[in-house]
DNA sequence: AGCATGACGCCTA
DNA sequence: ATAGGCGCCATGC
């Protein structure tokens, strides 16, 4: 156990609280948690820890998307579509497109 | 140590 | 508006 490994862990949890306190209905992305955590270039480590996270965390990762409003993490929720459902269900708009609404949806809880 | 990979994002054409 | 190129950085082999 190094302490690489420790930090890395550390980073792990912190994204985790920030994703639980997404509002329902909205959106946020890698990069913004990135921001809010002080990392700005680490938007790439906020999705390999939103990947690491187990069946029973209950942090809501699906209110994560990227930058464009695309669901790249939509593979992480089982059957194809699954993810959309999951925004839908919260009152999350799309665009024809098939992209979230960004300009409506997205939150960002700015640098704290 | 070097190389590939990835739930990213900015810049450019 | 959008597709490609490239920088970024932890991980695993």
């Amino acid at each position: 156990m190094h302490s690489e490994v420790r930090n890395a862990k550390r980073f792990q949890q912190e994204v985790y609280a920030l994703v639980r306190s997404i509002p329902v209905g909205k959106v946020t992305t890698y990069g913004t948690i990135a921001r809010a955590l002080g990392a700005p270039r680490h938007a790439r480590q906020v999705g390999q820890a939103l990947a690491g996270m187990s069946e029973d965390d209950d942090a809501p990762a699906h209110r994560v998307v990227n930058c464009s409003g695309v669901l790249t993490g939509e593979h992480a929720f089982g059957p194809p579509g699954t993810m959309r459902a999951l925004l839908e269900a919260e009152g999350v708009t799309f665009r024809e497109d098939g992209r979230v609404d960004m300009a409506r949806r997205l939150w960002d809880p700015g640098p704290e």
